[in-house]
DNA sequence: GCCTGTTGTCATGCT
DNA sequence: CCAGCATGACAACAG
């Protein structure tokens, strides 16, 4: 990708940290009570916070902050709302954190229906609630472990002998225990974020829909609470870098013996985000963000092997780690056996990692013997569930390439706080991605074998999905069409590996056919792969934009139905007041007509307006003022009356707009009290 | 066996 | 004219 094109090309710069640094400072702001504006009273308590974050939260404080201006505004919130439930929502507001137990998760479900906290109910209530009520029975999800089974059956036809105890048949647990990777490994047969460590029982669990590296160090949390969440399921699971391979496949051609050039990528990535919009190559775009967890947390240009792995776990979906990586689950494992005795992991989750607290239990600190195997199978549903919950279109989105239009919508910020990960271009080829480039082939190649040796495949993370699949699945059925392209390719004996067809730039491609000097059979191969394989890339980015566009249309729908609903409670409101007003005016009128006589100007104004098609909000002009008094009073009242109304409305520019009932009750009141002479 | 969702491929039109 | 891309339609496949 050149940058020096003739024509001017448009950066985008996006930083991911950005949005997480503000919440981050909010949260310190409010610990300071510094600049909080608004009082919540909860059953007597009382906490500070900032009426803009509560707004922007919840529906309910919207709605009761947006129509006060005043500052220092003290908001009492009715009994259905406990110090339990909100305490947590609070917290999550500023931290996008929830903490919540089997015993108030209730409690903080009732408090955030009735507050209206978004991005909670689906993701979490509807899931958590049945199962916690449900008293901790066994896992019903047969369909799930079946599958989880048939991957670790995978994993295990990969896994070498030493992986595992050959009594038990168990994985082994690493020898340096205490290590976050190995602790996973121990535990989840180095499979998936699925089976990371279930919940302890009783004890607190972190909802985590912070961004990605969140400062887990600046969150402090009681003695004894575990904070178990997302961190070890999610985003933040320290892994191996196999993670990184996944998210990136040019991250994964290198192998923990380049990571020297793999720092140097991810420092280069991690000034912040990197989204480019090359248009002289017909918008090709990308956008890749290696963001470092904030500069207190991590200095990029001390980033140490586990560091950098602590980075790279951070990138981990919560879902199945397979289905992220153009390599098959079979070659994931693979990938993560490989690395998962890899000497430069010890370093996570200990020492200097500060996004590990040492003073909390984390998970770096759960072996098997202390947590694992306690845990309810309902708890490690749950912990599943909160995983998946959260980046539910992640997994079958994140190998698709970045469409352009969504570049934008990602940077709204709606959504999951993820939604940049799909914009990983997995089917990009090397060249295209600034940051990583420098990886040389050769350096790809001699990784891959360290991590894929196990597989024998000579597959590029950056290949076509087709030949990936292919790999793994014509094994077992022979008559396949990517069967029958394998032989094609035999048959046509390409001087060059097929998947480099469709990954090369069109440039390079032209260049490799005038290079190689195929045959006309090699040659209408090359440009048929070469072609479906574009297509098939299109037909990804055309179905992520349907869904994207499907998503963003629900969401609108979403938006303009409160919108309607908000403001049909208006019009009743105005109804209400309207028909108060006109009660008001009927009496009014009854002794009008009592203490004024018909041919009063007054009366025919009034007489006028009722029977005009005068707009429902007139123009006011100067009225009566309160400050004059007696006759001056009375006739700047009829000169008003008279300016205002005529026989039909009039247009100004300058008056204030009220209602005609209001403006009447006022101005009829004063008319009837001092009566014109 | 049917249904549904996913994915690859082809055809076609547009740029 | 060609290549690339977007998209509808279809088929195969898996769950």
């Amino acid at each position: 990708m050149s940058v020096d094109g003739p024509r001017t090309s448009v950066f985008t710069f996006q930083s991911a940290v950005h949005s997480h640094h503000v919440l981050c400072s909010l949260e310190e702001l409010r610990q300071k009570e510094l600049l909080c504006d608004v009082t919540v009273e909860v059953e007597r308590r009382s906490f500070r916070a900032h009426s803009s974050v509560l707004a922007s939260c919840s529906h309910y404080f919207y709605t009761r902050l947006t129509n006060h201006s005043r500052p220092n505004l003290t908001v009492s919130l009715p009994d259905e709302v406990t110090v339990e439930g909100f305490e947590p929502l609070l917290q999550f507001a500023y931290t996008a954190k929830l903490h919540f137990t089997k015993e108030n998760i209730l409690e903080i479900h009732r408090c955030a229906e009735f507050l209206g906290f978004q991005n909670l109910d689906k993701a979490c209530f509807e899931f958590l609630i049945p199962k916690f009520s449900d008293g901790g029975g066994t896992s019903k999800k047969v369909k799930g472990k079946s599958k989880n089974q048939a991957s670790n059956k995978k994993s295990q036809a990969i896994n070498s002998p030493s992986d595992q105890n050959p009594e038990t048949g168990e994985d082994r647990v690493p020898q340096d225990a205490g290590t976050v990777m190995q602790a996973a490994s121990a535990t989840s047969s180095v499979e998936s974020p699925k089976d990371c460590p279930p919940i302890p029982n009783d004890k607190e669990m972190q909802l985590d829909l912070s961004p990605l590296y969140a400062r887990s160090s600046s969150y402090h949390m009681g003695d004894g609470q575990e904070q178990f969440c997302l961190q070890n399921c999610g985003p933040q699971l320290p892994s191996s870098s196999m993670v990184a391979s996944e998210v990136c496949p040019f991250l994964s051609t290198s192998s923990t013996s380049d990571n020297e050039k793999l720092h140097s990528a991810v420092a280069t990535c991690g000034a912040d985000i990197l989204a480019m919009e090359e248009q002289f190559q017909k918008e090709l775009a990308m956008e890749v963000r290696c963001e470092p967890p904030t500069d207190k947390d991590l200095s990029i240009a001390s980033i140490t092997d586990g560091h950098f792995d602590q980075l790279e776990g951070s990138l981990m979906p919560p879902t199945d780690c397979s289905q992220l990586c153009p390599l098959n689950s079979v070659e994931s494992n693979g990938v993560l056996d490989g690395i998962s005795g890899a000497p430069d992991l010890s370093s996570i989750g200990t020492d200097d990692n500060q996004v590990f607290d040492s003073n909390k239990q984390t998970f770096s600190e759960l072996t098997p013997k202390d947590g694992f195997t306690e845990r309810s199978v309902v708890e490690r549903e749950v912990a599943e569930h909160l995983a998946k919950g959260f980046w539910p279109d992640l997994s079958s989105t994140l190998n698709e390439p970045l469409p352009l239009d969504s570049i934008d919508q990602s940077s709204t910020g709606n959504g999951s706080d993820f939604h940049w990960l799909k914009h990983l271009d997995l089917g990009a080829a090397p060249d295209d991605c600034p940051f990583l480039r420098d990886l040389s082939s050769n350096d790809r190649q001699t990784s891959m074998g360290n991590t894929l040796s196990n597989e024998d495949t000579g597959d590029s993370p950056c290949m076509s999905p087709i030949n990936s699949r292919e790999n793994s699945e014509c094994e077992s059925d022979g008559d396949c069409a990517q069967c029958g392209s394998n032989e094609q390719v035999q048959e046509v004996d390409l001087p060059f590996p097929v998947e480099q067809i469709s990954t090369m730039t069109r440039r390079a491609f032209l260049q490799m056919l005038k290079r190689e000097k195929l045959t006309p059979e090699q040659l209408e191969f090359v440009q048929d792969v070469r072609r479906r394989s574009k297509n098939r890339v299109a037909a990804q980015r055309c179905r992520k934009r349907k869904l994207d566009c499907i998503y963003w249309l629900e969401g609108d729908i979403k938006k303009l139905r409160s919108e309607k609903e908000k403001l049909l409670q208006d019009r009743n409101q105005l109804k209400l007041s309207l028909e108060d007003v006109r009660q008001n005016i009927s009496g009014l009128w009854q002794s009008l007509s009592t203490d004024i006589s018909p041919q009063s100007e007054q009366l025919q104004a009034l007489t006028r307006y009722f029977s005009s098609d005068c707009p429902t909000s007139i123009l006011l002009t100067p009225m009566a003022s309160p400050s004059l008094a007696g006759p001056d009073r009375d006739a700047h009242a009829n000169t008003s009356l008279n300016t205002i109304l005529p026989d039909t409305c009039p247009e100004g520019d300058t008056a204030a707009l009220r209602s005609p009932a209001a403006f009447l009750q006022d101005n009829v009141q004063s008319t009837v009290t001092d009566p014109a002479p």
